[in-house]
DNA sequence: ATATATGCAAAGCTTTTGCTGAAGA
DNA sequence: TCTTCAGCAAAAGCTTTGCATATAT
């Protein structure tokens, strides 16, 4: 995704015109959250964002952090990441693209793979209305694999 | 997966050697769970085989049927799907397969497709040690495409 | 001025844990 | 007999909800 200080500046305005459209309020917590989901590489959950958020925003609570990520949803400014069952987890990128599980550290890396992206709903899939396919490759990332070697069980 | 009443009894007879080999006590509780989840087809959660085992163990508890799928997945009879983040979900189904997860409904299906079996771990997951490619579909089924239109929002 | 959002606290769910009595091997 | 398990209850997380206040438009 790009990270760049336009690119972010976009997405930001981006935003805005989304609530302007609905006659949605923009909100500093709005903004804020939405600037540290943009900056976020490891798909936060919403406790890990009201931590960074606070800082700025002393008074914010973490329902807000919830509703507000529930609105992006909606706006279509970001979107849950179907990983991990331990808690939801959010990210600002909305393109196509996959993950990568860590299962011993829970982190989750972007992954973008033209081959990944033609994988399609087979035949066996009739009646069904795909709306996203999502290929998740579960595993142990490189640190945590030399943790392991250095501490075996 | 092979359903007929022999494969099921084979799936059980190994439940019961692999407990023996570990030194493990075959209890009711196991067997009964075992079979409730070898009989599902939609992989289910802690709290759906507890309903279905209930009608035969009447004591039986929610918290040993999560011990119990533990001890399932240790001794590879048994999995936990990576889908949904709503509450674990398991499948006595350990061979390679699929999922198409309905958003509305929460209903799971397998999906066997050797197209997405060929999906393999891209250059870029360098230093990740894939333990497994999951390929997940989701959208919407058949019959909550039926009650949408039926009922529109 | 009005509609919407925030913050707080409480409740709701799912899951885990500690302990005692029960029961397999 | 001796180890492991089952059941219970309590605790621990994560997430949602209801309501009064604050705030963006």
């Amino acid at each position: 995704m790009d990270r760049s200080p336009a690119a972010i500046t976009a997405r930001v305005e981006d935003l805005v015109a989304r609530c302007r459209a609905r006659g949605m309020p923009v909100t500093p917590q709005r903004l804020a959250i939405f600037r540290a989901l943009l900056a976020a590489q490891d798909h936060p959950s919403a406790e890990m964002l009201y931590q960074r958020v606070r800082t700025e925003l002393p008074t914010l609570s973490v329902a807000t952090v919830y509703k507000v990520l529930e609105t992006f949803t909606d706006l279509g400014v970001a979107r849950e990441v179907p990983v991990l069952n331990d808690c939801r987890r959010f990210d600002a990128n909305v393109a196509r693209h996959h993950h990568m599980v860590c299962t011993t550290c829970k982190q989750v890396t972007d992954l973008y793979d033209v081959a990944l992206d033609e994988v399609k709903p087979p035949p066996a899939a009739r009646g069904f209305r795909a709306h996203e396919v999502s290929v998740q490759i579960l595993g142990t990332c490189a640190s945590c694999a030399r943790a392991v070697r250095a501490t075996p069980p």
